[in-house]
DNA sequence: GCGACAGTAGGACAATTGTCCTACAATCTC
DNA sequence: GAGATTGTAGGACAATTGTCCTACTGTCGC
């Protein structure tokens, strides 16, 4: 694998894990095998690393939504698709939150300029979601909802990440669900 | 006011705005408009710090929601003002996020031992609003309806602090108050 | 074989980090 | 007033930060 792309996903993988601020370029390299000079060769900046790593998170998220769309046979099954996310994941969301989430929200408080780039991750999963529930026949109130259901999981990745209750996350998406399904007659 | 009181305060505001990794004693010491020897004498650890400052939010927390405890006549009115918060502090989240969830979501990301402290604060609100529920009739699940009260202003707070839609979180705040009536019958 | 070039290693660089020490100023006690 | 205590200033300290430079190694086309 190129030397480019590993770097790509330990950064990745440690801006998850322990913030953007904290991970140093030291770190990275270490994490890759490589020395910290060969790492200039790559990446000029810490700034272009997170550039590279919003891009792949951007790249990966798309794939992984527009695996959903095929797979999923109808709308309602795909947003619960999004939904599950705080089950599927949560080992990893009890430890560090939602990538998506604590990484904008960090970008916000650093007012860092790849903080828009962040947001549009956001962005892609409010998209998906208004496709959804216009396929729903919720044109009218489609991105409202998109809202809603992306409020829900950050809520519930927030609470996750906090008190590790397993049984209230669980509880809670099984209740979305039902919303979501009164939702669809 | 006491030196020791004006550089919690600001090491306060300073971690809410940057972060806790990012804020570092010279910052702190020069809002303050002090030394950064003369910091030493009054904690000795940035460690210190956080914890006095995790100690006044838990105070302020708890004297802001005895507060309410008083002021509001009813149960059901008491959420709402915590509802609102996210309306009523809409600027600094937008700006900043919740001071609880980023601060809590940081220190986990960092294996901060004062994590525990930081989650007591959401403790805090979390047995508030579940007093709330218990005096509206719902003893059974007070609990359950507290974290979900809980996950929706993460959620909404999230999403605001990323988009800055006004619309949508107050839109999301009448919705939960509806919901939360319907409950008081 | 040779020169060009992509990739890597190791370390220099100034700046900043958290931590800590010593010396001075102010205030209080007796 | 003398002495002790409390508070403050300024700076030293090693470690680490992001950034950058130079020298070496391998591989390629010719």
């Amino acid at each position: 694998m190129g030397t480019r792309k590993q770097i790509v996903d330990a950064a990745n993988r440690l801006f998850y894990q322990q913030g953007y601020e904290r991970t140093s370029f030291a770190s990275i390299a270490e994490a890759v095998g490589i020395s910290r000079g060969n790492f200039y060769y790559h990446f000029k900046t810490k700034d272009e690393i997170l550039e590279a790593v919003l891009q792949a998170r951007l790249g990966d998220t798309r794939a992984m939504l527009a695996g959903w769309t095929e797979a999923a046979a109808t709308p309602l099954e795909r947003v619960f698709r999004f939904v599950d996310i705080v089950v599927t994941n949560r080992g990893d969301i009890e430890l560090y939150g939602c990538p998506v989430g604590t990484l904008t929200s960090e970008l916000a408080k650093l007012g860092h300029p790849s903080r828009a780039q962040a947001v549009g991750i956001f962005g892609v999963f409010r998209d998906w979601l208004g496709e959804q529930f216009k396929e729903l026949g919720h044109s009218a109130n489609a991105d409202d909802l998109a809202l809603q259901v992306l409020a829900f999981s950050q809520g519930v990745a927030t609470l996750s990440n906090a008190f590790g209750d397993r049984d209230y996350v669980e509880r809670d998406v099984r209740r979305l669900k039902t919303r979501l399904m009164s939702l669809d007659t």
